[in-house]
DNA sequence: CCCGAGCAGTGACTTTAGTCGCAGCAAGGA
DNA sequence: TCCTTGCTGCGACTAAAGTCACTGCTCGGG
């Protein structure tokens, strides 16, 4: 890593963060100047759900998970960010304390800005407040999708689902199909379902009990897409009746 | 019903809502301007998910509901909105389609500012962009209360959170217990419960069972609110093996 | 090179959820 | 009054989900 002048770095990662994108260096300097540099490192929690504090995170390195977690410890990921992001928006307008908690899933660097710096800041810059609207907005979205799937699917069909999308962005083609590496543990997927980590091991045998893919190890093998895509929208049992 | 100056009505119809709530009778008047007044019947859809209208619902009298629904019937109750609430905000601020559908519990005045309206006030009022991400930031909540409950909990225990719930809010004392009206018919509460409706018509059966209320047609009696309140924090079963 | 920790893969159940089909009831209209 | 229509209460099942207890595997450090 090559040292930089702080506050040069500071600008040009706001920048990079859509939501300030459309700014001039001259504001961001200014907010810049707000705000506060901190790292985490991997699996560190930022804050818990109910915490009383105050301020924007913003990433300019890393990864985060917003989480929410239960008595009987499990845990359902709400949504996991990235360079740009934003996490901790709603007790800035709201002033209520966080919904749900947030950990570092790889060591990252965030910016912080107090709540009030960052209100002023929204006042002074409408389109700011607007552009915050759409991101929230999103994650609103992003919300009402994890409740469809909640209430709606089978933890079979949200595994399908998930290696279809994977498949579509990171896989890899081979010879018999589409590979892809699994991002992360059984627990971690698990966490991001709504499930238990034995139902993340016990479908994809299935699957492959099926033909439908290959399992090894942290990698599987899509075999069979159009297949495993059907799984997405089987409404109920038909093939379960079909088969043999 | 009395005959009223409509532009007069608009104004104080949209002071009353708690969005616009410390604005001043000229901007209010301003925003009136913009407003169009729609009536909807009990049970007309004002929209559907995927639809790609445009512009802010502002709820003056009745009462909406925001649902998700699957291919196979069911359905998932997001959020009811009442007088004073709005609706269909996010394709305000991000231009994307509803997430979600609407339709009226009750016959609902609706007050309805378009789009490019809405978002010039916005720009003019910075004040009101900051309150609506309140708003949004409210729903946000909400919405992970659900994720919550979909993800940690059984049927039973949303059920009897819900009888808690209404306990203490419509709760009629009487002689042997807390006497309460059920909020529409099973189906209804299976939709905002996430389940279907035996289970809404089962669970409180097992609950008089257990003599912890008592169920007659639309009321329900609680007899015993500790024991229900009891069954909100049972990360598992501990008094199913401890009876008899 | 061995050891321990964490992770993946089962088997054997238990508990919840959800499905199907049907019966009884109450209210309102023809 | 009779007859539909919509709502509720079951019983009997089927299918998912989740629990518990173990077995190996792998990888990294002492």
């Amino acid at each position: 890593m090559l040292p930089m002048p702080e506050q040069g770095n500071v600008v040009s990662a706001l920048g990079a963060a859509s939501l300030f994108s459309n700014l001039s260096p001259k504001e961001l300097r200014l907010l810049a100047a707000h705000a506060v540099r901190k790292h985490y490192a991997q699996g560190e929690l930022l804050f818990s759900e109910g915490d009383a504090r105050k301020g924007l995170h913003i990433i300019v390195g890393g990864k985060l998970r917003i989480f929410k977690s239960s008595a009987g410890g499990r845990e359902q990921v709400l949504a996991v960010e990235g360079p740009g992001g934003s996490v901790a928006e709603l007790p800035v307008f709201d002033g209520a304390p966080y919904p749900a908690s947030v950990s570092a899933v790889e060591d990252s660097q965030i910016l912080f800005i107090s709540r009030s710096d960052f209100r002023s800041f929204c006042l002074a810059h409408p389109e700011v407040a607007l552009k915050k609207l759409a991101v929230v907005g999103a994650r609103l979205r992003r919300l009402v999708g994890i409740i469809e799937e909640l209430s709606f699917t089978t933890v079979r069909q949200r595994l399908a689902s998930l290696l279809v999308r994977l498949a579509q962005t990171e896989g890899k083609r081979t010879g018999h199909g589409i590979e892809i590496p699994l991002p992360g543990t059984h627990q971690e997927l698990a966490h991001q379902l709504g499930t238990v980590r034995e139902l993340v091991s016990r479908n994809p045998m299935r699957l492959q009990a099926e033909g439908l893919v290959q399992v090894e190890a942290r990698n599987i093998t899509v075999l069979d897409l159009p297949g495993l895509t059907a799984i997405l929208d089987s409404s109920s049992r038909q093939f379960l009746t079909a088969r043999d």
